[in-house]
DNA sequence: CAGATAACAGACCGACCGGTCGGTTTCTTA
DNA sequence: TAAGAAACCGACCGGTCGGTCTGTTATCTG
């Protein structure tokens, strides 16, 4: 609204700086907590008095819980590709690189910020969350993650670490499958067992030797 | 609590039957709805009004929701079991049976009484069933399919179909582990082509013909 | 026929839900 | 210093939740 300073780059405003160090970690609560309780099952009253505030201070970062289910999505993407993708993609391209990532993401399951397994796999189905904007976001970090495989085993296949006669996508969907189902027997069983079955059933899928 | 006839076996009672009848309808209802809504985000109002009934009327059958979500679990089991696992037993034991189940289960998942995909596989994630006697019920379940797979693959390996230094429970997990991604990736992107992926992969995995 | 019993209907309860609103404090800006 | 914006509290709203209680109706038993 301001005439001259249109974005006023270099004072910071002390009171939208606190209001963005508490939409993070509202959202950082939101997305750890969602993973026990569920996306929808969370309720703003929970959220709001383990953060030590109440629900109407929520509603001064966002509009709606749909929003705030949207935003803690992302928000769990970037947690995610901070502590996962991230160290997955120090790996070279190709086999490396998946292996990479389904270690550390096991890994993450067992010890990560996450107490009910992985995030989104959590938020997946539940049925609460398939509808609408949420879906929609949901799909879109699992597109992602599809094509993220998909295209290092192309790599990996230019390599000539894997034949050629291999299907990308289909390699990349059981890759994902095993991740799945790890995390979802994971917590079912309370079983760390199904992550080493995970991590050795990914190596037999990639032809790598089961010792890291 | 009558003297002589304990079980009074030839005489049926109109009641009990009227009442037998409406709690299967009750947990079939219960079972489908609860694919859609989830186990937890199922509410008896709207169960009841699905049903044409009140929710005075469920407390007739059931002490509690717990009590009506832990037999919805052993109902949804015996579907399973009357519309798939009878048809794999059809086939012999070993890998035509692993395949013959994973067959029907992906028709069941596309075209089954569950329009929101594997009633289990959907139950498993909603973090609120997570605790108590209905993770419990949930778990035997999921335990009993693995012991399926790893059965069959053991006798495969007796018949040499399969080679001996193969882990039967590790398989077992692999096997398991693409059908639930199948479920997930099926329900999230609503695309069939996620069903032939798995059909492909557990094919690949028992070294059988892509070709039924 | 007269109970007893099972299967309901429907009103109701306290708790909690997502969401709204007015007020207060803190900080920035003119 | 006065105005205004942002962050937040606390009370409140209508509605739904699981669960209870009191009938009422149909059926079986004696």
């Amino acid at each position: 609204m301001s005439t001259v300073d249109v974005d006023s780059v270099e004072r910071i405003d002390g009171r939208r700086a606190r209001g963005e160090r508490s939409r993070r970690s509202i959202l950082e609560a939101a997305a750890v907590l969602a993973s026990v309780e569920g996306l929808e099952g969370l309720s703003l009253n929970r959220l709001a008095s383990h953060l030590g505030i109440s629900k109407g201070g929520l509603y001064a970062h966002f509009d709606s819980k749909e929003q705030l289910q949207v935003e803690t999505v992302r928000a769990a993407a970037e947690m995610y590709g901070r502590d996962v993708m991230a160290k997955a993609v120090e790996a070279p391209p190709g086999i490396g690189r998946v292996l990479a990532f389904a270690d550390t993401f096991l890994e993450y399951v067992k010890d990560g910020p996450f107490p009910g397994g992985c995030f989104f796999i959590a938020s997946f189905l539940d049925p609460a969350n398939l509808r609408g904007p949420v879906r929609q976001a949901l799909a879109e970090v699992q597109r992602g993650l599809l094509d993220f495989f998909a295209e290092n085993i192309r790599i990996a296949q230019d390599a000539g670490d894997l034949p050629t006669d291999l299907d990308p996508e289909e390699t990349a969907f059981e890759i994902d499958a095993i991740l799945v189902g790890a995390d979802v027997n994971y917590v079912l069983f309370d079983d760390p067992k199904r992550l080493e079955n995970a991590r050795l059933a990914v190596r037999r899928l990639l032809g790598a030797d089961p010792g890291s």
